[in-house]
DNA sequence: GCCGTTTTCGGCCCGACTGTTTTCAGTCG
């Protein structure tokens, strides 16, 4: 798919037009096409062959004929024309702190700067600083947005961002009298990174709560403390805002500071058609407020039902909402059981009755055991012959715990030759087959990931793409054509819930629910916290318009039985 | 550059803060 190349050109050349002065209208009908080519759920290429390549919203005559070219020839001249006298390394610096294009372009034209280092120099030296327009503060603040883009470049992982927020937002309810308090931002979103961390709290008395939350003990630095807004840096690098509302305003403050951005402008647009308008401070008309208290007032105004926040991307939820038919997103309550978890077995050290009674506690029905198998001696694979003590363990545990069904499951090593790492007559005993890519990350991968799919054991292919989020791109898989092997063998696809790999993406786990492939939301779990990581995989999941039908663990186990039995019966 | 039940031309989301200014431009979220 060229959808993700060409939406980054488009990303680029706006920011290049910012830079040159161009208009701001037509910046933003870039930036606008490159969100949404990135977001598109289907190959641009099978639209542009259609001619419809107008029919995507923000593409006009202009960005087809652009798109167009680029399909047919592999060139764009417009781009190559807006990119020919930029300086490589120039554009980038768009990304430090209060350092926008404008003054950018005014470095460039007067003190030549041409990269980071020019930059560096003209800041020490005190040239910038004297330009027209300039003075010592905004040098300052530069110098100081240079220093959070060489520390924190990049962004923090969800799995990080959840339990500080958390944490911070059970001290403030300890310190203070706070009445409603809420993150905002991506994180409430459920993106699987996040910029900074937002939090939201409803109070008379900001100043006195600001107060507070600056001096929580995991500060290392405050950024700003004022009566309405106070900004933090903990643990060296995350910065996290505070922002105190009045109540009237918590619910419009909440829905404007969760974004997306794009999702806030569509909204906007339609509100300024109806004569209304929407801020942080509540919808109206003229100076009469219709509602802010409650972030629903706000959709209700518009005559929109409320849209749960891991949805509000601008990727076609207004309009069903508009509609009164957005999807029923499955939710953490829908989870019925986990079915790929480690135990001591292989690389984990939690026995198998630990993690039935604790899966138990959760109020889950089933709970698979899936050790590595017996080529994965890093992890401990497990042998033939521990297996049967494995089976049998698990057979007596199923007699002593009540309530809990424990099953019997392996994550089965795809070898780099296709093949499974236990014969088929051993997969054939268990109750549930996860098969995985371990090693031989450049070896086949697509051909190795459709041979396992093949075999009519293999209910779920875990983590398909093995991209590892703080470390490392997924394997080189020819998605589509897993995807299209997946709905024909009735194989169920994973999201991997562990923090880093969050695999299959929202995105990607819509493509596949779109084709009528069952998912399954799995921790990985390793230790009995890991559980908790469940919630992440289920914001995923959201993300992805995913209800409950489309989860296989939100299923009664004949249910999930009967999934099983069916591709057997299939492919035998 | 896009787009149209107020428009094929003239609009294009909203507000706060900061620092530089004497009324506003730049940046951010």
């Amino acid at each position: 798919m060229k959808n993700h190349i060409i939406a980054d050109m488009f990303e680029k050349m706006a920011a290049v037009l910012e830079f040159k002065g161009e208009m701001p209208f037509k910046v933003n009908a870039y930036r606008k096409a490159s969100r949404v080519i990135g977001d598109l759920q289907v190959d641009i290429e099978q639209i542009w062959r259609q001619g419809r390549l107008e029919d995507i919203p923000g593409i006009g005559s202009g960005l087809a004929k652009k798109i167009d070219e680029f399909l047919r020839t592999g060139r764009m001249t417009k781009y190559e024309e807006v990119m020919a006298d930029v300086p490589p390394g120039l554009i980038e610096l768009l990304e430090i702190q209060n350092l926008g294009p404008k003054t950018l372009a005014l470095a460039h034209e007067k003190l030549q700067v041409n990269n980071l280092e020019d930059l560096k120099r003209v800041l020490a030296d005190g040239s910038l600083a004297r330009l027209p327009g300039m003075g010592a503060k905004k040098a300052e603040n530069i110098i100081k947005g240079i220093e959070l883009y060489e520390r924190a470049k990049g962004r923090i992982s969800l799995g990080i961002a959840v339990p500080l927020v958390e944490e911070i937002i059970t001290q403030l309810q300890e310190r203070t009298s706070v009445k409603r308090i809420s993150p905002a931002g991506s994180l409430r979103r459920m993106r699987e990174t996040v910029g900074d961390i937002d939090i939201l709290v409803e109070t008379e008395k900001g100043a006195e709560i600001i107060a507070e939350f600056v001096h929580l003990p995991q500060v290392t630095r405050v950024l700003a403390a004022g009566d309405t807004k106070g900004s933090i840096i903990v643990e060296g690098e995350i910065q996290v805002d505070l922002r105190a509302v009045r109540p009237e305003s918590y619910g419009s403050a909440l829905q404007y500071f969760t974004g997306s951005k794009a999702h806030n402008i569509h909204l906007r647009e339609i509100a300024k058609k109806r004569g209304l308008k929407i801020s942080e401070y509540g919808i109206f008309c003229g100076k009469k407020q219709l509602g802010g208290s409650k972030e629903e007032e706000i959709y209700e105004n518009l005559d929109l039902v409320w849209i749960p926040p891991e949805i509000r991307e601008d990727r076609g939820e207004i309009e069903r909402a508009a509609e009164h038919n957005l999807p029923n997103l499955v939710s953490l309550e829908d989870i019925a059981g986990d079915l790929h978890v480690h135990s001591n077995y292989s690389d984990a050290s939690i026995s198998i009755e630990e993690i039935a009674r604790k899966a138990k506690e959760l109020g889950y029905s089933y709970i698979a055991i899936c050790d590595h198998s017996q080529s994965a001696k890093y992890a401990r694979g497990v042998e033939v012959e521990r297996l049967k003590h494995k089976w049998q363990e698990i057979k007596q545990l199923n007699t002593k715990i009540s309530g809990i069904t424990i099953l019997s499951g392996t994550e089965v090593d795809i070898l780099a030759d296709g093949t499974l790492d236990y014969p088929d007559e051993i997969l054939a005993q268990m109750d549930i087959v996860v098969a995985a890519i371990h090693s031989g990350f450049k070896q086949r991968v697509t051909e190795r990931l459709i041979a396992a799919m093949q075999n009519p054991y293999v209910n779920i292919i875990a983590h398909p793409t093995g991209r590892l989020i703080s470390k490392r791109e997924g394997y080189e898989v020819d998605l589509d054509a897993v995807l299209r092997v997946a709905a024909q063998t009735g194989t169920a696809l994973e999201i991997n819930a562990y923090y880093d790999r969050l695999d299959l993406s929202d995105v990607n786990a819509r493509r596949a629910a779109d084709m009528g492939i069952k998912l399954a939301i799995n921790t990985d779990a390793h230790l009995l916290e890991h559980f908790r990581m469940m919630r992440l995989g289920v914001g995923v999941a959201r993300r992805a318009w995913l209800e409950p039908k489309d989860v296989l663990n939100t299923w009664p186990l004949e249910k999930i039985r009967q999934f099983c039995q069916q591709k057997w019966q299939k492919l035998k």
